[in-house]
DNA sequence: GTAGCTATTAAGACTAAGTGTTATGAGGTG
DNA sequence: CACCTCATAACACTTAGTCTTAATAGCTAC
């Protein structure tokens, strides 16, 4: 183990540096060089050669691009977002909402939607239906028929089947091109007036 | 309508203005003052004081802003973090989870957690008992018995009650603070080997 | 009609957090 | 000794601002 040479020490030094250097940045990419510089004990310059030779943007950039991809990412996994849009609505009637389905809202390495976009759809279209603010879901029974993948656009059409005082029965069905995907019953429940 | 001096009629340009540059602003917040001035057809200086006056902060600012609130919201609403912790895992047995609910996963207004977070938790705690890479949901049936708040941590336990082939019932009970929250059973399908 | 007000534009000096290039020095090597 | 690598420093430049202080255009009020 004594072998090495104090050269090729230093440079070994160096490599483990950069690769500390790689793993700052990736958990906190809005560390400045000068930041950057006081956790890994040596001057801005060495900070900024060795971002250079690691093709590491400087915290502007990176600043950017997160700013960036967060607008798109926020937009399709922000709740407002994943549960589509509302193209229909009879309050205590019926309602049809649509979702446009994106890579984010994939497993992993995969171009088939996470079944909790679809269900997230449904029943927050379920709970639409009701005219009051305060909604909670009380049961559901669904069945995922087929799968949804990336780009496909889900029709969910859903009526109040029936109503026991502020409970309601809701199914909700839902379409990829006319092949249904998705069928649900929900218990949804009012507390607050209006419902 | 013709009351109006040019002064005012000036003055009310100017503000016109201003709202539509906080609008500009809002819809995106990366746009230097250049962009602005461009599309506003003003000099650099009028933004900057435009600015100035609504309190509009600079660019960069804004940036850092969007990337500091966008590290933390993908945070709680990526895929991987609105599912919650494995924290034990036998595969084809059982296993549990764990899932810090925020602010994020509350409808707008309330602190009460949105059922889609709870449900998300279970199902995917439901496929992760399978030892397969392709897993799908096929059906589930499930009880929210209890509202969850901000802040509080749902426990999910859950296990393999039957197998058919590639089909496993999967039940799961959530709790918070051994108040059980949420029942779920789950038909889960695995399409890959391994399973 | 000239002084004054408002909105706009411009100009000057400064800042942060870089870029890119070119020294300079410290340690070790052939 | 000359040479190499690595870390550091020095210098000029960039962007997208800051803050302050003019300068101007267009109208108004006395």
């Amino acid at each position: 183990m004594e072998r090495q040479s104090p050269r090729a020490l230093r440079r070994l030094k160096r490599i483990e540096r950069e690769n500390s250097l790689r793993k700052l940045v990736e958990s906190n990419p809005l560390l400045t060089d000068e930041d950057l510089a006081e956790m890994l004990k040596v001057s801005v310059s060495t900070i900024r050669f060795d971002r250079a030779r690691l093709g590491i943007p400087e915290v502007r950039e990176r600043m950017r691009e997160m700013a960036e991809r967060a607008r798109s990412m926020l937009r399709s996994l922000s709740p407002e977002e994943m549960t589509g849009e509302l193209i229909e609505l009879k309050i205590n009637e019926s309602g049809i909402s649509v979702l446009e389905t994106t890579q984010e809202m994939a497993f992993k390495g995969s171009n088939i939607i996470r079944e909790i976009y679809t269900f997230a759809q449904a029943s927050s279209l379920a709970m639409a239906l009701i005219g009051s603010e305060e909604v909670l879901i009380g049961r559901a029974r669904v069945s995922f028929k087929h799968p949804v993948r990336v780009g496909d656009k889900i029709v969910a059409r859903s009526r109040v089947a029936n109503r026991k005082g502020n409970k309601f029965l809701i199914s909700v069905h839902s379409y990829v091109n006319d092949v249904e995907v998705f069928v649900g019953h929900f218990i949804v429940v009012s507390l607050g007036k209006g419902g």
